[in-house]
DNA sequence: TCCCTTCGTTTACAGATGTAATCTTAATTG
DNA sequence: CAATTAAGATTACATCTGTAAACGAAGGGA
């Protein structure tokens, strides 16, 4: 069999560098470290470490350009975020995701594509959605101790 | 001035602990550790040391209750998860965001009242949400680099 | 009163993360 | 060809996190 696929953890500072190389499709380090020097304090060998724990993590993936490399993302941008979302949400009450999710989408600036599609999105959930979500932070369901 | 009040960041095994102390409203440590162990492999000590730590960083308040000590939230569920949740999006592509809320609530079990909540929010925002969101990702805007 | 249980505290230790200096090597430039 | 520069690799180090053993004090039972 293959090998285990551990889903790929990003860290905050990790996820900038993402950002800059799923932008762009590929970038040189030059190009990255640059960036990223008018973005944040960096200093550039900070950026260098990140990018090389993304390669070893295998997020990012490397070309040789002569003397340097060229580095692609090996992961979508879009996996990555419902991932790191969902990931979140999963560790959370279930019974108060949703007024959460609530409180994200007010403060959450959606073009009007978005908020269509998330309407659309919900009016499909609407029929079978059950009356309520139980609470799982108990073993034992949450036996009265939990209010809604 | 008041102490400076940086937001409370709680870990993925911290997080467990709260979550018990939440539902029940308070606990002390026993009870805490009697149900942690039965969701995971933890051992008490283990379970000490978190709760220790969520005592340090002032997401646990403590009330002496003869030899024990009966915890209680300082911090609120659903400010904590609303603010978790927030935190992680903020730092991700703000062009991508809407797509990635249509994928988590695709993905996640909503009561009919949650839907309900979640489509009069986005009818209340549709009427002024703008026609797109840029991407954030580079210094000077996305200059053409990322098409939708 | 003396031992055992229990609680909370202290210490431990490896891996992840943020942040960066240093080094090696290859290319650039005068 | 020598000196400088730039790229990637190695090393560094404090903090946070996951996971837990060990310890000291306080109570409870024999």
């Amino acid at each position: 069999m293959a090998t285990t696929e551990l889903a790929i953890t990003i860290s905050d500072a990790e996820w900038r560098v993402m950002r800059i190389v799923w932008t762009l499709g590929q970038a040189d380090s030059r190009t990255i470290i640059d960036l990223l020097e008018q973005q944040h304090d960096w200093k550039a060998p900070t950026i260098k470490t990140l990018i090389g724990r993304l390669v070893k993590k295998g997020a990012l993936g490397t070309t040789k350009n002569g003397r340097q490399f060229i580095y692609t993302p090996l992961i979508k941008e879009q996996a990555a975020m419902d991932g790191a979302l969902l990931n979140e949400l999963d560790q959370m009450c279930a019974m108060h995701r949703g007024t959460s999710l609530v409180h994200v989408l007010e403060q959450t600036e959606l073009s009007k594509t978005d908020v269509q599609n998330l309407i659309d999105c919900l009016a499909q959930k609407l029929p079978t959605a059950p009356d309520m979500v139980a609470c799982d932070c108990l073993p034992n369901g949450c036996e009265g101790s939990c209010e809604p």
